[in-house]
DNA sequence: GCAGCGTTTGATATCGTGTCTCACCTGAGA
DNA sequence: TCTCAGGTGAGACACGATATCAAACGCTGC
């Protein structure tokens, strides 16, 4: 079974109709390799109309097709990846995103909440660094930063 | 010293000058006992223009006087903060943001160094819960969310 | 005191991201 | 068919932030 279909599948068990508007949205999300910004998809969808885009964006984020990427400098873009709770490690160099496997800080997250008497319900966590490809093509600034 | 003295004295050493303008923009700053918007500021500071509020506070983002906090809504805030690394729990309840003293997933960072290839140079990491004032006050919606 | 010059300022325009509104359209079920 | 809730597109709006630019400021050397 095609993403596409899968994703369609999941808005038709919640109620949602499927209309084209939203097909050409969910495809052009899926077509994007990396990630992406509302308005990459806003140009690559002539069809649907801004708003159509933004609701559709919503849709899959509530639906946890989409995932939203804050990156360094403090922007906000979007990522398919069809998981539950994970977290990513964005590239510095080429931008690219990778999801982690697991939430990594379980553990650190229950000492927390233990030391400052809060009873932590969620958290948002990325990582920067630069990827085996980026560092074997720039051997790393001894030391910089 | 005050912590205005101080932070102006910071901005000295770095070859910034104190005028009006920054010092009235670094005193409400400091004012605001909690997080505040950039918009807080530009109302308190009437004298100082848009722009020039904005400016002041990327300063002391750089300098280390302010940091920014990620809010779960999304939005973007500000905290003044003295000190070096270090994150936040914010209060899904009453919005106050408490530091934690330090980076407590230094050690899980290691780990997903050696996991994913990646050098991982910087993170991001916001908590979100309740203090334990407020779990007092409403006492924990059995198992919500 | 004053000219020169780099820095800082405030007003305003602009941008980016996202939401809201509203008249119109669509498609699933009766 | 018909009905009508749900969905749509265009465009206005909101909000946070940055860019621009002429004018003012304030060191520095004379």
């Amino acid at each position: 079974m095609s993403d596409l279909e899968n994703i369609t599948l999941k808005l038709e068990a919640r109620g949602y109709r499927i209309t084209p508007s939203r097909r050409a949205v969910i495809a052009a999300a899926l077509a994007r390799t990396g990630h992406f910004t509302a308005d990459d998809l806003v140009n690559r969808c002539r069809g649907a109309g801004r708003a159509t885009v933004f609701r559709t964006i919503r849709l899959l984020t509530e639906l946890g097709v989409v995932c939203r990427v804050l990156f360094e400098d403090g922007s906000m873009r979007y990522l398919v990846s069809q998981r539950g709770h994970h977290h990513h490690v964005v590239c510095t160099g080429c931008g690219h995103v990778e999801d982690l496997d697991q939430c990594a800080i379980k553990d650190a997250l229950r000492e927390l909440s233990d030391a400052t008497g809060y009873e932590v319900e969620g958290h948002w966590l990325e990582l920067y660094g630069r990827c085996a490809e980026c560092r074997a093509r720039v051997p790393a600034e001894a030391g910089a930063r």
